[in-house]
DNA sequence: CGCCAAATAT
DNA sequence: GATATTTGGC
């Protein structure tokens, strides 16, 4: 590992020192950015051809955290094999040729980004995100689930096909990233002892088929997806690049769900074939999730009950049992959301009364403006919780695994996406009260059923604010009370390298159509 | 069956 | 210690 998250823990200035491999052939370029790179402080090593940075890669990559390679004019092949060089070290690849299908190439054989050159100090500013990613990546998050990931990719991949002419690439892309269909709504048990995956079956297309992961691909997959995905699916986008689950288990790690969902270790044991390793836990995957939801949605949350909405399920091996208990966490979810809205909502009937302001004020945290992040729950891209209008929109209230990197590492969640410096102990959300003032203009976009618009310009009791922030700090993973939702990866990764950028682009449907 | 709460697993 | 999921009683 290149850097890991311990390592991280005790860099104090971090990304200060971060030790930046730099390969350029463009003498004078080269020089640039390594000034550039110097005067935030970075170290670079500098290469002037890709033989040096092989060599330097091979033989001391453990001592850089970050690679700037330029693609290479006359050989681009030359460039994908450096790619190939190293697997723990994030690659940023540059190149002055703007060039789709290359760009995607690279992405794909695990570039973690690509730059055009010339690199203004604002790209290359953030390049220490790909360090952080990376070392969090090292560590598996349980909640994380590449499978919605890797869907997303393909999804996103139809959707595109007007902009990428080139369909070759495409295809070649799709066939290194993933090979087979993703399993809708897919279940994986997990045994008793030991945390390999026994199995995993789907229902919707009765194609039972093995999942074989290849070792080699495996970074490959994940990189890509994580930086090319956009958010088609609301799901996850972030996934570490963990090789294999059962294999061996780097520092007594725990295999995530993803690696376990998509690879079948020897014994696969079918659920219902299965006698003896006794099946624990249903994993609810998004897709999962998804299907219950719709079909909670489609009975109409009064009348969805576990036997009903297992039928409509129709996936094979759930239970009854299974959908209650889910059920039963999804009403919890659900009341609590709907309780604290309430309380808002009483607080704002009761303080009131300026016109809601539509306006998309910007607040800059650690440089991001919050609506360029924030985006709002009702335009979730792929599964719009008002698709189906004739419930409430309930996914907002759902956690939705993987989401949001800064899950699983509390000390460090602001500042995997926003900032490089360790939390302090206050919310990363609203620690301003200005912002807080700000944001409930959103909050409308939230409660759409009904009553159009609430608003208050006041701000609302410390209480609750207290009570919000806490919430906030405590599950990052719920969805803010104020109709807004948490970054997605995608604008994670598309936004923060342009740290500084404040324009708002209200093309976000904020609010609720009269 | 469905719901709920206790028990377990992660 | 907190959550997620399963179990078991009513």
């Amino acid at each position: 590992m290149v850097c890991t998250a311990d390592d991280l823990q005790e860099w104090k200035d971090f990304p200060k020192g971060l030790r930046v491999l730099l390969l350029d052939r463009d003498g004078h370029s080269a020089a640039e950015i390594t000034s550039k790179l110097e005067e935030m402080e970075y170290v670079v090593c500098y290469c002037s051809d890709e033989k040096e940075t092989l060599s330097t890669i091979l033989n001391t990559s453990e001592n850089f955290h970050v690679a700037i390679l330029e693609m290479c004019k006359g050989n681009y092949d030359e460039s994908f094999k450096l790619l190939g060089s190293s697997k723990d070290l994030p690659i940023i690849m540059i190149s002055d040729v703007y060039c789709l299908s290359t760009m995607m190439k690279c992405i794909a054989l695990g570039a973690v980004e690509f730059l055009l050159k010339p690199l203004s100090e604002d790209k290359l500013r953030n390049i220490w995100q790909h360090v952080l990613h990376k070392a969090f990546s090292s560590t598996p998050k349980p909640e994380v689930d590449s499978a919605a990931s890797l869907m997303q990719l393909q999804l996103e991949s139809e959707d595109n096909t007007g902009v990428l002419e080139d369909t070759e690439v495409l295809s070649w892309i799709q066939d290194v990233v993933w090979e087979q269909e993703q399993p809708e709504g897919s279940v994986i048990y997990q045994l008793n002892q030991g945390s390999s995956l026994q199995g995993c079956w789907e229902s919707e297309n009765q194609m039972n088929r093995p999942m074989e992961t290849d070792c080699s691909d495996k970074d490959v997959r994940s990189n890509f997806v994580e930086t090319a995905s956009h958010d088609l699916v609301c799901e996850d986008t972030l996934q570490e690049g963990q090789p294999r689950l059962s294999g061996e288990n780097k520092s007594g790690v725990k295999s995530g769900p993803s690696a376990a969902e998509h690879s079948i270790q020897g014994s696969d044991v079918n659920p219902s074939a299965s006698s003896k390793a006794r099946k624990t836990k249903v994993d609810w995957s998004p897709e999962l999730h998804r299907k219950f939801i719709r079909a909670v949605e489609q009975l109409g949350i009064d009348r969805a009950i576990p036997s009903k909405i297992l039928e409509l399920m129709k996936v094979e091996g759930l239970t009854r049992h299974n959908v209650a208990s889910h059920l039963q966490k999804y009403r919890m979810q659900r009341k609590h959301v709907m309780q604290r809205e309430e309380n808002l909502t009483r607080y704002s009937m009761q303080t009131n009364h300026s016109p809601p302001i539509m306006a998309y004020p910007s607040y800059p945290y650690c440089g991001i403006s919050m609506s360029t992040v924030y985006r709002t729950w009702t335009q979730t891209n792929g599964h719009p919780a008002n698709v189906n209008m004739r419930g409430p929109p309930d996914y907002r209230h759902w956690p939705q695994p993987g989401t949001q990197p800064w899950n699983s590492y509390a000390g460090m969640q602001a500042d995997a996406w926003g900032c490089p410096v360790m939390l302090p102990s206050r919310a990363p959300y609203f620690s301003y009260p200005q912002q807080i003032s700000a944001s409930h203009n959103v909050y409308t976009a939230n409660k759409g059923y009904g009553t159009p618009q609430i608003s208050f310009d006041l701000q609302p009791n410390e209480e609750l604010i207290d009570e919000i922030v806490n919430e906030a700090k405590r599950k990052p993973w719920s969805p803010l009370p104020l109709g807004l939702k948490p970054p997605s990866a995608e604008i994670l990764v598309e936004e923060l390298p342009k740290q500084g950028i404040s324009t708002l682009t209200p093309q976000i449907n904020a609010f609720n159509p009269p």
